[in-house]
RNA sequence: GAGCCCAUAGCUCAGUAGGUUAGAGCGCCAGGUUGUGGCCCUGGAGGCCGUGGGUUCAAAUCCCAUUGGGCUCCCCA
């Protein structure tokens, strides 16, 4: 590589052609489904108001904590968004959604921002989607989101995921259940781990979510949340598996599992994948019936998911799965000499303006070149065209897997290439 | 923030008892067909062997540093 040239930040990456057509596909699965579910969608800002991703993560966790993009300029503050559920919910209050009646629901695309050590299914740079049902706290929400997520995997063709499923319970729920367990780690918190150490006195609940060696032990051990739901919350989650039985939506419950940003709370859930090596989520979501009082709101409930297109991608790949196709045009003009290539621009324009996709060589090459280049690109048919041909208004029209020539009208060869050629 | 691995042409990679002008396949360009692709043949372009220093008569090869990349921990999508 050159000395004075240029390469993406450590954790960005370029989508080449090749792959953007498979990122093309899986965003058509995910707006198709999105229409068959009636999620509607909601475009915010890649920059936010720090503020407000801080205080609707929360100031204690990783992302806010250190892994944050973040810029002043002037007075305001900016940061990269690193999730779009906050975002979706300050656009919610904002534009005052609650008015337009009834629950939102609404859904995204787009690139998210966390400084954090690329690996395997992590950048630093990198995209979800997701939905957000905002307006209600019945069971049936839930499982809406729920059956949303895993349809569009089961779309693609991702069929060897696994749900889990649990409840983390509300504020009270949650107190006695934090007050089990600092009952229960305290006489052996010096055997903990470092890590879970600080834990207890940050948030408890996450030593169960600890991969070290030392605390296995006691983790399995351990108070389970669903013993401390009080009574709402128990219900709810009751709730929400009827729901998914009903729906044929199969899970495993896992009480163990904890999300990591702070809002959340009653419902949990993750996909996950075994073909995404150690970063196994697929995608995560819950409930979180505090996040819009905690950022300006009046109490709204809501419950919403958050899904990683890379890794959507990597599973894809694993089980062999190639979305979408590499584009090929119906036709490609090859030109020989200056008068021809006039001709030709205007006949893309024609062939174009029929549906039919064309190209031709833009480099003045040898006629050779161009024919090259035309079957590198998988041209169906070719146009080439001469001082013959312009003398006699008849164009040559090759037909490329077949290697047979006609000489035609432009009028002809429409009609010949109409309808457009089917292609995959 | 911590650990491990890697670094030779556009891509995938050969190339160590250190020794003359650094290789292959694929890809790219051109010729064989003065207007015709795919197969074949021939030729060509393209590397200061990631960068800097050291050891040596001599370094892609040994040593140190540095940069970049990959993976893992942490955490998350």
């Amino acid at each position: 590589m050159a000395k004075d040239s240029f390469r993406t930040h450590h954790g960005m990456v370029d989508i080449l052609p090749g792959e953007s057509e498979q990122w093309q596909a899986i965003e058509k699965i995910i707006h198709d489904t999105a229409r068959e579910f009636h999620f509607r969608e909601i475009r915010t800002p890649v920059l936010e108001p720090t503020e407000l991703i801080a205080r609707g993560i929360g100031q204690l966790t990783d992302i806010v904590s250190k892994e944050m993009f973040t810029f002043s300029r002037g007075e305001d503050n900016y940061v990269l968004r690193p999730e779009c559920t906050a975002p979706v919910a300050r656009a919610y209050i904002q534009h005052h959604l609650d008015q337009r009646g009834g629950t939102q629901k609404l859904y995204y695309i787009g690139p998210m921002f966390r400084a954090e050590r690329p690996q395997k299914g992590r950048q630093r740079q990198f995209h979800q989607f997701g939905a957000e049902l905002i307006g209600s706290d019945a069971p049936a929400a839930d499982a809406e989101i729920i059956a949303f997520m895993v349809r569009i995997y089961e779309k693609a063709g991702i069929r060897n995921t696994t749900l889990k499923l649990n409840s983390v319970g509300d504020p009270e729920s949650r107190r006695s259940y934090q007050q089990a367990l600092h009952d229960y780690f305290r006489p052996i918190l010096g055997q903990l781990s470092e890590i879970s150490q600080q834990r207890f006195e940050t948030n408890p609940m996450r030593i169960l979510d600890s991969k070290e060696e030392e605390d296995q032990p006691f983790i399995a051990d351990a108070p389970l949340i669903t013993d401390y739901l009080n009574e709402e919350c128990r219900n709810h989650y009751a709730g929400v598996k009827e729901r998914l039985d009903l729906l044929g939506i199969s899970y495993t419950e896992d009480p163990r599992l904890v999300r990591g940003l702070d809002y959340y709370t009653k419902t949990a859930f993750e996909l996950v994948s075994p073909d995404l090596g150690s970063q196994d989520a697929l995608g995560g979501g819950g409930r979180y019936d505090l996040l819009i009082e905690e950022i300006g709101g009046r109490p709204t409930p809501a419950v919403g998911f958050a899904s990683g297109m890379e890794r959507f991608l990597i599973a894809c790949e694993a089980l062999g799965i190639t979305p979408g196709s590499d584009p090929v045009p119906d036709v490609y003009i090859v030109t020989r000499g200056d008068e021809a290539g006039k001709w030709g621009l205007r006949m893309l324009k024609t062939l174009r303006e029929a549906g039919i996709r064309a190209t031709m060589d833009f480099a003045a090459r040898s006629v050779k070149a161009q024919m090259k280049d035309a079957n590198r690109e998988q041209a169906r048919f070719c146009i080439i065209v001469g001082e013959d041909e312009l003398k006699q208004g008849r164009f040559t029209l090759r037909n490329m897997s077949e290697s047979d020539e006609q000489m035609l009208t432009p009028d002809e060869i429409l009609t010949r290439l109409q309808p457009p050629v089917q292609s995959p």
